[in-house]
DNA sequence: GCCAACGTTGGC
DNA sequence: GCCAACGTTGGC
């Protein structure tokens, strides 16, 4: 028996990793998170076949440009131990990895982009405690509810 | 490029 | 354990 479906919302600036760098890949490993709350979102939270809203930030229009799906379970980011990568923790150890990830597969583009301020237009519907419309909130990996999934959809 | 809002670090 | 300094995120 499986759990029911979560659902997510995940932050990429577009230069550094975009929907259709997503689309062309098809999975990727969602390296290089480092908040501990975005970490344990990943790590204790997220199950295969979990819906992805994949959000464009930091960009000009920044909104909600796609649909992916968490492909794996949460595993050690490899890059944490990478001295040459931007990511690299050095207090972070194979023993006990600081970092984890996912892997995220490519569902679909939307057919438009869902502008962030189209979507604080709805901040009432969504709720006040819509993590990605509360000022000043800068969680890269936040929790979305199913009625939050479907009715952000629906402004597509 | 600016800067508000956080999160993290490290001295004490 | 406090908190100032510093670094980062991300909208604008």
């Amino acid at each position: 028996m499986s759990a029911r479906r979560r659902y997510w919302l995940m932050k990429t600036e577009p230069d550094t990793f975009s929907i259709d760098d997503l689309e062309r890949v098809r999975t990727e490993p969602w390296n290089g998170v480092r908040n501990y709350q975005a970490r344990n979102f990943m790590r204790d939270g997220m199950q295969v076949g979990d819906g992805v809203l994949f959000y464009h930030s930091n960009t000009d229009v920044p909104g909600i440009v796609g649909t992916a799906t968490v492909a794996s379970k949460a595993y050690p980011d490899e890059s944490q131990f990478d001295a040459k990568s931007d990511y690299f923790d050095p207090k972070s150890t194979r023993e006990e990895p600081r970092w984890f990830l996912v892997d995220v597969a490519f569902d679909r583009k939307l057919s438009r982009t869902i502008p962030l301020d189209e979507i604080k237009q709805h901040a009432g519907k969504l709720g006040e405690d819509f993590a990605l419309v509360r000022r000043g909130n800068r969680l890269s990996v936040l929790p979305v509810s199913a009625a939050q999934w479907k009715y952000l959809l629906s402004l597509e």
